[in-house]
DNA sequence: CCGCATCCCTATAGATACTG
DNA sequence: CAGTATCTATAGGGATGCGG
């Protein structure tokens, strides 16, 4: 696909801009969701082939990364690539401003607020483990 | 509407998660674009109908404001809110990862990692000025 | 000139049923 | 379990019209 302009922002939006991309990986970062049922079964109800296409154009994109499960065959487990876990910011930052200007429970402001302080050290987090799992 | 979940980002993401709407305002902060016809010729080439849509929206959602220009009667100027504002960190996360992932210019590296430190200085430069033109 | 509104057509999103 | 197939609804693109 051409691009319609060269600027950064407008290339990023060109691949997650959309909104489920950004639930998907919301939904693999603080929601341990990994196989294609979990996250059919998100709360904001993706439907099966939109699903499919976008775990398709993030794995394309190289943002998430689909392997089987060792244990059972059958499975399969997606997970963030390094290029995913730096959409982590953006993810807080769009949380934060959902916390601050829509109607949300404490318990999510408080999170949103631990986020955004640890932001730094839950990426290098993020990172480390994905190191680990590699090297498997 | 109703919001199809509770989660913070979906609604955040309810508002501003297609792509016209962050380029819109990507163009109110940096690009001094206030004007319909300035949104219009954007590098992006909106569609009219879609502009119209847009800038109605934001309205609705407080993100924007439209008044009259004092001096041309016939035209309207657009500009953010302290709400729209606070979007400023979330399109400078989309600029950044635009920067690190996708093929762009040494001037936008460096305009972006400016960007980045200057944010809170930029965020309260953005709101004094907001304030002193409501003052007017 | 200005800010839109409208129409028409196409492309994509989305819901639901079904399959290897 | 992880997806396709199929159908319909909606969003988007582009030309053009229109009141101020």
């Amino acid at each position: 696909m051409e691009s319609k302009s060269n600027c950064p922002v407008n290339k990023s939006l060109e691949v997650f801009g959309d909104k489920w991309s950004l639930l998907i990986i919301r939904d693999l970062m603080f929601n341990e969701k990994r196989t294609y049922r979990e996250f059919l079964y998100s709360d904001e109800k993706i439907a099966t082939n939109i699903l499919a296409t976008r775990l398709e154009m993030l794995c394309k994109e190289g943002i998430i990364i689909k392997k089987k499960d060792p244990n059972h065959k059958q499975k399969i487990i997606y997970s963030l690539t390094e290029k995913g876990i730096d959409i982590l910011p953006i993810i807080i930052e769009i949380g934060c401003w959902g916390v601050k200007y829509k109607p949300v429970t404490s318990k999510q402001k408080l999170r949103a607020k631990e986020l955004k302080n640890d932001k730094e050290k839950l990426l290098k987090e993020m990172k480390r483990e994905l190191l680990k799992n590699t090297q498997i």
